[in-house]
DNA sequence: CTCAAATTGACAACTAGTTTCCATAGTGGG
DNA sequence: CCCACTATGGAAACTAGTTGTCAATTTGAG
């Protein structure tokens, strides 16, 4: 192989794998970490992204704040009002898009999950310091905010 | 909020975020950059995984090389089989699993993507240090292993 | 007010992966 | 050789997301 090893576009694409893998492990150990709880890493976001925002938004908002379509948060949502997670509530800009609240439930939920996340996060970076863990999470940001602007796609108002 | 905003544990939560957050840009990403060669991310991860081992792999060799289920790497293999992409060949150690050879055509989507991607790539850090990106990948790869060494596997040949 | 555009929810079909179960093929110990 | 064990492929049911279509609601320009 003649691959120059100093090359951006190597290192960023042995990046692209590391996040690959990185990110099917951590769904699953995600899913491992909240299933007593009931849960798992796909639920458990939409309660987060619920439980960060502080108050009940609509199924749109929600989706914005996973990074997921209208649609894929809808389908969570649905099957998490009726396993008692969340409650609709009205919406007073929108008559018919719904507000989802969270239940007494997922209240609970949410708070027991992210005892776990901190337990478990907390022993498992004991050798990195820090300071590479900021820089690596710098670094991630950076190439996600690149990913973003370079196509500004067809959408301008 | 009394969270430390330096604890580990916080800090790798918001590390796992923009992991996922990444990998669905970088899916999405390597699904436009390959359209044009009639492949997707996955199929393109699959054609990578044969031909970055330089011979042909059984359907269980590929699954490990590319971290996800047996059965996973069965149902592209048994599609991609079917495009054109791969061809079956024996298996002098094991009569009833074939080796996966790339076709011809298997052969050009590689070098095509790998041409493309090299560009894309190359295009998209220059804000970011060399140094940068080999400690983020560092980094990315030392959680990868702490996630790994509790559960140990079994296996090889 | 009215009509066009945008937003939304429901639904269907699809991709890509998982787990589970089954039948068969290969392996090694007795 | 035989028998238990493991590896493999196939198929089905499932999770979790996508795109696309449709009808109804909401919004805003005129």
């Amino acid at each position: 192989m003649h691959i120059q090893p100093n090359s951006k576009a190597v290192i960023l694409t042995e990046i692209m794998l590391a996040v690959f893998r990185l990110q099917g492990r951590l769904l699953k150990k995600g899913d491992e970490l909240v299933k007593p709880l009931n849960l798992t890493s796909a639920k458990w976001q939409v309660i987060g992204a619920v439980a960060l925002a502080g108050k009940p938004l609509s199924a749109p908002q929600i989706a914005e704040a996973m990074g997921i379509t209208r649609q894929g948060a809808q389908k969570q949502l649905n099957k998490m009002e009726k396993d008692g997670f969340f409650e609709r509530c009205p919406n007073p800009y929108h008559r018919s898009s719904p507000l989802y609240a969270l239940t007494e439930r997922g209240i609970r939920s949410f708070s027991d999950a992210m005892a776990l996340e901190t337990v478990w996060a907390g022993g498992l970076v004991t050798d990195l310091s820090l300071q590479r863990l900021h820089e690596a999470l710098q670094t991630l940001n950076a190439i996600h905010e690149q990913l973003d602007s370079p196509v500004p796609k067809q959408g301008d108002r």
